[in-house]
DNA sequence: CCCTCGACTACACACGCGTGTAGTAACCTA
DNA sequence: TAGGTTACTACACGCGTGTGTAGTCGAGGG
């Protein structure tokens, strides 16, 4: 994010930086070319739109993104520990959840990935779809309510040491059960009755 | 949200549900006033602002929550089936993310019952608030990525028949390993390392 | 009957937004 | 050196926003 970048470069790193902190909406065009120290018609002169600044801010992310590593699709990965890497993860998940096209073509990328680590696993699910739906949202959200996990663990997730703290956390959650055999027994019988009684009615 | 209410409810319901579904700033004070069936003014008489009217929406939600269910902050509840209950949570977690001191302190309480359960088992954690705060932050995600859920399941998830399948999932998910301990063990040395190299940079 | 007060509306204001336009400086090519 | 394309800026426009203000309607109490 240094000054001897191409403007159009600044303003692109200005954007996502903005985007991902504020979301499209709530980051003005005129805040980005402040930020990229340019004015607001060389954003307009380089991009076209806001529409057009979002879909390179898109496309550019995505393609960093894999090009840093390919594995960022994957589960129980450990990347993304480099703020940079974050950033950028973040920029994408939020441009998502703000309807992208490109986003949403990043989920369903997010899912195919899902659906062949299953496939490794010896795992037992019903419904598939579902199970690696759920998760591949869980996994997002670690991004998406960063502000509300930072005050929780007192520091802010894009420190390395805490963000480290976060990927242990994920790890213990997923090499073990949570809850013992019988309450899972308990569980499945109250969501059956919940199921039938639905479907009666 | 029928039209025999007060004014006043009809505006809080209109409130809820166009805050929920578009954000807080994407909805607007004359859409609300609109489904509300009243004028804009109106609405600045009863709650003097766009601020009051979300921190009225918040207490009222909050409030109802609790009123219809006290174990809306457990962990692996099975509640929430409803929609009228799973647009109050989703409301509440909307406004949570867009910066509500109200959203904030039903996430502490989250937090705290979070704890309250994990004492109940007999889980080794090292990091119990990094664990908690991790499994909050999965659980509201199902609220918040609410429309990426409905896409990949192919129908809204608003349906307690689509809901139960996500609920379904995530009983999948805790109630069994996801990695094999071998692999537990390997990304386990990992993270050390990694953390280890972060130390000592 | 009148007076008051709360529910309710219509309308105007200032502001910030994305966008459009005109113009300037720099640089490359012939 | 002349001409044209590109990088870049300053400034104005229209629109939607939250907010402010004046006024209407109707019920309740002296």
């Amino acid at each position: 994010m240094s000054s001897d970048l191409t403007a159009r470069a600044r303003i692109r790193d200005a954007a996502i930086e903005l985007f991902a902190e504020r979301g499209i909406d709530g980051a003005t065009i005129r805040d980005i070319a402040q930020q990229a120290d340019v004015s607001s018609g060389l954003l307009r002169h380089h991009f076209g739109s806001k529409e057009g600044l979002r879909d390179a801010c898109d496309e550019w992310a995505l393609n960093e993104l894999t090009k840093i590593s390919g594995q960022f699709t994957e589960f129980n990965t450990l990347d993304g520990l480099t703020p940079r890497v974050q950033l950028l993860q973040r920029y994408l998940i939020r441009s998502t959840m703000d309807g992208s096209p490109t986003g949403a073509a990043m989920f369903d990328r997010m899912l195919i990935f899902g659906h062949q680590w299953l496939a490794t696993t010896n795992l037992k699910i019903a419904d598939p779809e579902a199970f690696v739906a759920v998760l591949a949202v869980m996994k997002m959200s670690l991004f998406t309510m960063r502000d509300l996990l930072s005050r929780a663990l007192g520091s802010d997730v894009t420190e390395p040491a805490t963000w480290a703290r976060m990927l242990q956390a994920t790890l213990d959650l997923f090499s073990q059960p949570l809850i013992t055999e019988e309450q899972a027994l308990q569980a499945q019988a109250a969501l059956d009755r919940l199921i039938a009684g639905e479907e009666a009615s």
